[in-house]
DNA sequence: CAAATACATGAACATATCCTCAGGTTTTTG
DNA sequence: CAAAAACCTGAGGATATGTTCATGTATTTG
């Protein structure tokens, strides 16, 4: 099966023809090599976006060994206690962590083993 | 041992009191929780960022399946030559993709299979 | 109860990101 | 050789992101 230009794609001013492999009939049972949906790309870009940041990341690095208050993780990264609890935010959001409040604290731990498995996973990968 | 506070860190006005954990002697042999160091953040930052955005995820989801050339993922994916061309050259710099020329066509493919496991494995994290 | 601590939040600003547009190079084709 | 195809690249503009600053809420303490 070929696959048909798009018409309305704004693809260039001058349509070009270049079909090379898109007929081809290996990969799958239906030959069809059909791209990631828009909306689950959007998804899966999103979680990989909350550890795109470098702040973040090395929270979880802290959080992976332990439980912290917001304080402490502040202290430790040497940064303003606004800042951590807005990527702390970030981070809720996501559903990598989970909290309890005890007093006036809130302690922070991740969400599930799976992020660490993640983490370091990605960490062995760089060292290199 | 507990963590002294590093003074002049713009750590607000008024300096607050709060060593909770700081302390605690269990996890780890010394009982020291130290983060990522903040190079290693970077580093591992800008990986993650790569596979943060949806277009770039969608050219792995189609690279894991096989090679293709620009233009053919242009097509598949409804955006522009230009715009893939952009997209390509940031997942060539973070050494996930390789390529090799072929009269005036560029044929990519994933760099190594690591990239698709970590795809795979978020995948199915994200199917719930 | 008043002050202080711990944390959360909205606005604002600087920076980064992704696409488009307008060119560029290289290779093929007529 | 000239035109076209396939791809690459830089500049520019809209949008997103991370921190700071100022303020608000809740809990504890004197």
């Amino acid at each position: 099966m070929i696959f048909k230009r798009v018409s309305n794609v704004a693809n260039s001013p001058t349509d070009k023809i270049c079909e090379t492999k898109c007929s081809d009939p290996h990969s799958g049972a239906a030959g069809q090599v059909v791209p990631l949906a828009m909306g689950k790309a959007q998804k899966m870009g999103e979680f990989f976006n909350v550890l795109s940041d470098p702040t973040r990341l090395r929270l979880i690095s802290l959080l992976a060994e332990e439980e912290f208050c917001v304080c402490d993780l502040a202290i430790q990264l040497e940064m303003t206690d606004s800042a951590i609890s807005h990527q702390l935010r970030a981070l809720r959001a996501a559903r990598l962590v989970s909290y309890r409040k005890l007093g006036r604290q809130v302690f922070y731990r991740l969400h599930d083993q799976h992020v660490v498995d993640l983490y370091r996973t990605v960490h062995e990968h760089l060292e290199e």
